[in-house]
DNA sequence: GCCAACGTTGGC
DNA sequence: GCCAACGTTGGC
């Protein structure tokens, strides 16, 4: 999951109370599709660093709450607003994440890069601009043994 | 700051 | 339904 460091980073989620927030603002169907049917509670997922100086994985965190409608699409204050999002039809969805592990260095984009074990890992694709996206199982522990 | 990639919008 | 125009993302 992917968020820039300068408006909402690992240090944020970390100071939050019970280190949890709303992961939300997410305006794209594939990512909605799944915050809205795949991201269970109790999930895991990798907290990625983008748009910045060093891009990269820099932590891991836990989705202790599964899809519900993310409320900022129905306030007219809020960037996210949609004003055709309605509560009988509500478009976009959002997980709460809570923080577990920020790694000791950043796996940088470019390191993932490196491995032939990560090819085809959709957030290392050029061009890749979705903000979240799925990570396979040996993915997963090859990158977990990395940030030892 | 540039620009490639790609999603969305809207005229037709 | 096509596709040009436009906006956004995000690496570099």
């Amino acid at each position: 999951m992917k968020s820039e460091p300068d408006v909402f980073g690992i240090d944020h989620l970390q100071k939050r109370p019970n280190k949890t927030e709303p992961w939300d603002g997410v305006r794209n169907y594939q990512a909605r599709n799944m915050l809205r049917d795949q991201m269970k509670k109790g999930d895991k997922a990798f907290f990625y660093h983008s748009n910045c100086e060093e891009p990269g994985i820099v932590g891991m965190m836990t989705i202790v709450k599964s899809g519900y409608p993310d409320a900022t699409m129905y306030n007219p204050e809020s960037k996210y607003f949609d004003p055709k999002a309605t509560a009988e039809n509500p478009r976009w969805f959002r997980v709460d994440v809570k923080f577990q592990k920020k790694f000791k260095h950043t796996i940088s984009l470019k390191e993932l890069k490196s491995y032939k074990q990560l090819k085809g890992m959709p957030v290392l694709q050029k061009g890749s601009r979705l903000s979240i996206t799925p990570v396979t199982e040996a993915q997963w522990n090859f990158i977990l043994k990395l940030a030892e």
